[in-house]
DNA sequence: AATGAATGAGTTTTCATTCAT
DNA sequence: TATGAATGAAAACTCATTCAT
C-alpha cells in the first residue's frame, strides 16, 4: 500500500494504467478508421457512423474522443503536420544554398508522402473550404513556417528578394500536385519527384531531368498495394 | 381549369413562345445559386436545399435541371473548363517558344480566375475527392489537353524531353495556389501573379521578378469586392 | 382561365384549396396528439417521437410545424388562453360588485376547464420551470390582465386598495388546485367550485357553503370517462 | 495491491471508522446539486448526468446511492415534507380558534418557504405530473395530513362543515402561489404574505389588509440573494 | 465504495426525393 | 412545368446505466 492512485482525474503517478492505454489505443482506433474513411469516402461524403462503423467501438464512444467530424479531422492533419513540419524546418534551417533549400525540402516531402499515402491523401483530398484549410492553428503555422523560411532565406541572401508568399504558394502548389502523381505510379519514386520538383525550381522548365518516365500504368488511384 | 400557369414567380407573358427561354433561366438561377453557396460553405457542407434556398424556386424544380447536387457541382466545372480551355488551348497551340507557351498560358488563366473569382473558388474549395476530380469529362479533358500540348510542344522541340505528367502537375499546383494567393491580395494583379509563375518555369527561383509585394491586406478571405 | 394562382408562397385568392386544407388538418393532428400526449405523459418525459407516433404523419413532417415540443407546447398554451382570456376579461369588465367580478370569474373559469380538461390538464401538469411560465407572451398576458383587472376594479371602488399582485396570486392558486379536484368528482360540477371560491374570496371560510361533498369517489386521476 | 482508496478526490484520513461519515456526506453533496440543478433547469429538462456534473462526484457513483432522477427528487421533497409538515401538524393542533388555525398554518409556511427558497423552487418548478405528486408517501401524507386537521378542526367546530378537500386545494393553492409572489420581492416578507392569505380565509377580500405594496423591483427572479 | 470510460438504445434532426395539385 | 408539403431513411448526438479497475 504506497502508490499514489489517481485523484479525481488528474494524472496517476505512471500515467500507465490499464485504463490510461484502452484510451489511448481507442483513440488511435478512431484516427486509423478516420483515415481510411476519409481517404475511401472523402472528407465530404464521410459520416461519424462511417468512422464508427470502421471501429470496434460503440457509437457512444465515439463522443468521448471527439465532438465531431470535424475534430477528427483537425487531429489527423495536426498530427500529419507535427510529424513532417519539424523535418523540412530543419532541413531548410541547415541549408546553406538555394540549391540545398529546395532540394532538401523536396527530397524530404516526397519521402514523407511516399511513407504515409494514407494521410496524404486524407489531407489531400479533404481539404473543403477554406474555413478549415486556414483555422487549424498547425497547418496554418506549417505554411507559415515556410514562409518564415523562406524570408529568413531571402534575408540570408540565399534566394534573391523575390515575393515570398507567392514562392511558398509555388512551392506547396508543386509539391502537392507532383505527390499525387508521384503516387499513381508504381513504384513510388520520391527521388525523382524530388529531382523534378528541385529542378524545376533551380532552373526552370529547361532544367528539369530528361524524362524515362516509367508508364504510367493506368493510374490506378484506389488499389495502391504497392 | 382555373390555373394560370405561373414562371418563377411572376405571371407569364400572354404568349407561350418562351418556355425555352424559361428553362434555361431557371437553369442559370440554379447555377449561380450553387455557385454562391459551394463558394460559401464548400461542396461537402452544401445540400441541394442550400441550394434551392437561395433560389426563387420550389426544391421539386431543382429536380427537372438535375439530378443531384454532384450533377450541379459537374456542371459548373464543364462550365468552367469550356469557358477556359480553348483559351489556352489556342494560346499553347500559337507558341513557338516556351516562353510563349509558359507566359501566354499562365496570363489567360490569372486573367480568368481574376474575372471569374466565384466559380475559381467554387472549383478549388469543393475539390473534395480523387473520384470527382476525376470523373468529369471536362476537366479530365482539360487535364489531358494541358498534357497533350505538352507532349506536342516537346516533339515540336519546343520544350526539353521532360516528364509531361509531371510538368503538367506542377503547372496545375502552381497555377492554383498563386491564384488564390492573388485573389487574397488588393487589388487583384494577375499580370504579376503570371510574371512570377511564367519567370519561374522559365529560369527557376533566381529568374523571379523581386518583389514589390503590396503589403497582403489582413488577407480578408471573405469580403471580396474588389 | 381567370383565377390567380398562388405566387411563390403568397396566398393564393381564396386561400383553401386542398392543400391549405391538408396543412391546416395536420397542425390540428399534431396539436392534438400533443395534448394528449402531454396530459398523460406530463410535458417533461413526453417526447416529439411521442408526439409523432400519435399521428399518421411521418417523422419530419412534424418539423414542417413545429421546431420543437417546446414550440407545440406554446402553441397549446396560447390556444388555451387565447380561448378563456376574451371571455374572463369580458365578465370582469362588466361586473360592477366586487361579487359579480369574483362570481363570474370562477364560475368562467372552471365551466371552461369542465368543457375541457384534456387542455386544462396539458397545462396543469406541464408548469416545468419558471422560464415556461413566464415566457409565452399569451400566457404572461393573461395573469397580466388578471391583475389590470383587479387594479381597476380597485381603482373604480369595486375592490379595497389591496395588493393587486397577490390577490391575483391568491385567485389563480384557488381556481387551479380547485379545478383539478373539481376534476376528480364525477360528475364534474363548475357550479360548486365556484361556489365555493366564490363565497371564499368574498367572506373568507366562514362564509363558506356548508359540504354536501359527495363522496370522493377513490379519486382515480387517469381514467376520467364522466 | 497499490490502490489506496480516495475519498472524493481528496486521500482519506488515514484511520477508516468514518465510512458512514462520508456516506452522508456524499449523499448530501447529490442532494444539494439535485436541488439547484431542478431549481435551475426544472425537473423535466434536468439529467442524471447534470446533477452529477454539479458534483465532485464519479457518475458511478450516483447509482450508489439514488437508482434515479426521480428518486433524488422524490427524496428532496419528502425532506421538505419532513421539514415543514411536523410543524404546520404542530401549529394545527395547537389552534383553537379557525383564527389560529389559519394565521399559524400559513405564518409557518411562508416562514419555511423564505428560509429555504431553493427546496421551495425545486418542488415547485418540478410538479412535472400528476402521478409524481400523488405518488409520494410523504408528501400524499403531507397534504392528507392537512384534510384531517380540517376535518379534525370541523368536527370540534373550528371550522363550520366545509367541504374539506376544496378547502385543502385552496389553502395549497393561495400558499404555493403567494409564496411565488413572495420570493419575487426583496426583502422577502413572510409575515406580510401570511397576513394577506390569512385575512383572506377569514374575512374574504373585504378583510385583506390594505396594500403598502413595495414596488414589485423588476421582479428578478434568478437573482435571489436576499 | 469510488471511478469514469464504454455501451447502445433512443431521440432529435436533417435532407434528398417524390408526387398530388 | 412549377409547386412545396410529405416522406422516411439515415445522420448526429445524448444519456442512463454498467462494469472493469
Amino acid at each position: 500500500m504506497d502508490a499514489t492512485p489517481m485523484k479525481n482525474g488528474l494524472p496517476r503517478a505512471a500515467a500507465s494504467g490499464k485504463r490510461e492505454q484502452t484510451k489511448i489505443q481507442n483513440r488511435q482506433l478512431i484516427l486509423d478508421a478516420a483515415r481510411q474513411v476519409f481517404a475511401d469516402l472523402g472528407y465530404g461524403a464521410a459520416t461519424v457512423r462511417d468512422i464508427i462503423r470502421a471501429t470496434p467501438l460503440a457509437s457512444g464512444t465515439f463522443y468521448n474522443y471527439f465532438k465531431s467530424k470535424e475534430e477528427v479531422y483537425q487531429a489527423i492533419r495536426d498530427e500529419v503536420a507535427l510529424a513532417i513540419r519539424p523535418r523540412l524546418h530543419e532541413e531548410r534551417a541547415k541549408a546553406t544554398t538555394v540549391e540545398e533549400f529546395i532540394t532538401c525540402s523536396f527530397r524530404t516531402f516526397f519521402e514523407y508522402v511516399s511513407d504515409d499515402r494514407l494521410n496524404f491523401r486524407t489531407i489531400r483530398h479533404s481539404a473543403d473550404n477554406t474555413r478549415m484549410r486556414v483555422d487549424t492553428p498547425e497547418v496554418i503555422a506549417g505554411f507559415e513556417e515556410l514562409r518564415a523560411d523562406i524570408e529568413t532565406a531571402i534575408a540570408a541572401g540565399l534566394f534573391p528578394p523575390v515575393d515570398p508568399d507567392f514562392l511558398m504558394a509555388a512551392i506547396v502548389g508543386v509539391a502537392f500536385e507532383v505527390a499525387e502523381r508521384m503516387l499513381w505510379r508504381q513504384p513510388h519514386d520520391p527521388a525523382a519527384a524530388a529531382d523534378f520538383a528541385a529542378n524545376l525550381f533551380l532552373g526552370g522548365v529547361r532544367a528539369l531531368p530528361l524524362a524515362q518516365r516509367p508508364d504510367v500504368p493506368t493510374a490506378e488511384v484506389t488499389s495502391d498495394a504497392a
